[in-house]
DNA sequence: GCCTCCCTACGAAGAGCATCGTTGACACCA
DNA sequence: TGGTGTCAACGATGCTCTTCGTAGGGAGGC
């Protein structure tokens, strides 16, 4: 067994904690004041700092002094984080279908042509990527 | 506004109630030994009974006897409890953007010529129909 | 010095999740 | 008719999530 990490198996956010891994993805780090912010407020102080100490125990944040107080920044990438839910979704809910994932993406929801013009560049890019390989 | 409509607010599935969903969206519905059998892992009988009637006072499920046995269905539908998830990913992780996504989606996924061809084929239809409006 | 903020640390509490053991009903059959 | 197997109902348990109250420490004002 693998001496991984020590700690906790990665497994997913919890919907808090990815409240937070948001605002800290958008902002590129918060204190814990910052933080609190962002998230509209109605939710405690000691509420938000409880939850990073334990973030930061798991893992996904780390922080520095700045002053008196903490600056927490995230240590999971989004894209990773993207990457892990976008494939429990399509397996658990698309059977596995990445282009019915797509349908269901696109339905609903209006797009301009230049939106819709680098989506398609997207899948060129993908395509062309594959057969570099 | 007494609104709150008397019900659970559906707020998303857990990772149990999604595995089990998963089967039922697949096969159509199930009994508790079926769903069971399809969970393949260590579950017990009466775990998967547990939460199927949790579930079905949930409103995400209803049942049907069969012979001696409950026969499930799923009530919520798959396209519905994607769409969910997908603006939840785009909101909390991609910031809004689609686009970020769906590059997310392609990259480190291998696709045939065919699949490409046929998610190019959704933004075309996608394009059309916004402009059918 | 002492008071008032602002900060972290610690622990507890309530709610929800996931699991299973036990019980009782019913049907089949030897 | 009594044993065996399959089923739903119910309650309990341990764990995680989320929340916050309270305590303590230091900086700056008066």
């Amino acid at each position: 067994m693998s001496g991984e990490k020590g700690k906790r198996e990665r497994k997913g956010f919890t919907n808090r904690e990815l409240d937070i891994m948001s605002v800290l993805w958008r902002d590129g780090s918060g204190t814990v004041a910052e933080v609190r912010e962002s998230l509209g407020s109605d939710v405690g102080y000691t509420t938000v700092l409880k939850m990073l100490q334990i973030m930061e125990e798991k893992g996904a944040v780390r922080h520095e002094r700045e002053g008196r107080a903490y600056r927490y920044f995230p240590l999971v990438e989004s894209a990773h984080a993207g990457e892990r839910a976008l494939t429990r979704i399509v397996n658990k809910i698309f059977h596995g279908s990445t282009e019915l994932l797509l349908a269901t993406l696109v339905e609903d929801r209006d797009f301009t042509d230049e939106e819709i013009q680098r989506m398609r560049s997207i899948l060129d890019r993908a395509e062309r990527g594959r057969d570099d390989k």
